[in-house]
DNA sequence: TGTTATGTACACCGCCCTGTGTGCTTACCG
DNA sequence: CGGTAAGCACACAGGGCGGTGTACATAACA
């Protein structure tokens, strides 16, 4: 928060109007949704006039799908470009998501827009190939023997924990972890499930 | 449509406007979403005014608990209750859900309504968790080592492939199919993935 | 037949929503 | 220092929403 009051604001100079609505949507859209966050709400959050939220952003439509271009690198490559881990365990780690994220915003806003012809829909299901398409990267690594078919398993584990988890308010996150952990394992020919990959890490 | 003209009101007489008014939910509900269908259209598609609606309904959460109430026969029972089938059998059925049903209308409405304590969300909590027991009741009747937690990895699936289903516009429930099956001969301590309870069943 | 529950037609309220118009202030940068 | 873009305050338009009030029609049953 502190970084934003000088970061770039698109243009040249500012004080930094964008990236408070921004942040004020990260905010907002994950605790309500975004259905039930109006705009005045959020320009009070943000410290902006509504005014210049609409020069900023032609409306709420564009915002939200600006908000959810703004995700993937705490999760996505926060776990993928791990290189303490093994290939397996990085697979492994993406369940590791534990309290915080209380939804998967992409399957929120598909939900909650129910227009596939929105941008931040339509975005939505980008980021999402995107993802089974980097645990597949992964499953590859791994060597196991069908990579694509492991990360849309993987891809699918994810986002039923993480609607269960919604529904039920409880963390499933667990039990999808097991389940990866039997698939993974099934999935990789030879016994080489740990360890043949890895190299000196630690001293 | 033609039973409902004179099925029972709930009272006594009537020509039935309650039940047009459900009708109506169940289509757009599903069609459109909750926030997004206002009581005006409803009523109009129900062909009811709207002071008969609120007469049934005290307000438009009711009708929407309501609504998620009148589901479970057709997926639920219509499968655990097939008496054709292995336990098994049985418990991969669940996953034929084919092509009709867009999305589990219960992680639709939690996301929707985005209120832990709407009645809604709470039957939907319910709802899951019936299933859920269910799933588990046929994997102990299968034999399965850990019928409980197979019951909820199953669940789990389910869930995964509805949501996947619902961001991606592509059926995912094959996907969740094929990893039930793994994990249901994982579960299953003996060889006796098949046919060690079937009875003669086709002539 | 008449009573009563049931349903209808239609206007209406207050609220919140997205989105604008206008005029003014501030901060940056040459 | 001065120009200019960025931002602000405030009021308002237009519309949909959930929900209601009132007066009237009809079907069922006594």
């Amino acid at each position: 928060m502190t970084e934003l009051e000088k970061g770039p604001t698109g243009r040249r100079r500012g004080r930094g109007a964008r990236e408070r609505i921004l942040g004020a949507s990260q905010q907002l859209f994950r605790e309500q949704g975004i259905n039930r966050t109006g705009m005045d709400q959020l320009c009070a959050v943000a410290e902006v006039s509504k005014r210049t939220a609409y020069q900023h952003f032609t409306g709420k439509d564009e915002l939200v799908a600006e908000y959810l271009r703004r995700f993937d690198p705490s999760v996505l490559s926060g776990v993928f470009d791990r290189t303490d881990l093994t290939p397996r365990e990085r697979l492994l780690a993406a369940f590791d998501i534990p309290p915080t994220t209380p939804l998967c915003p992409y399957i929120g806003a598909a939900v909650e827009l129910n227009d596939p012809q929105h941008p931040a829909s339509q975005y939505a299901r980008d980021y999402k190939k995107a993802v089974a398409a980097r645990l597949a990267d992964t499953a590859r690594e791994a060597g196991a023997a069908d990579p694509e078919q492991l990360g849309e398993q993987l891809a699918l584990l994810i986002d039923g924990a993480a609607a269960r988890t919604r529904v039920l308010n409880t963390d499933a996150f667990p039990t999808a972890a097991a389940i990866a952990a039997v698939l993974i394992d099934n999935a990789i020919p030879a016994t080489a499930s740990d360890d043949h990959r890895r190299e000196e890490v630690s001293s």
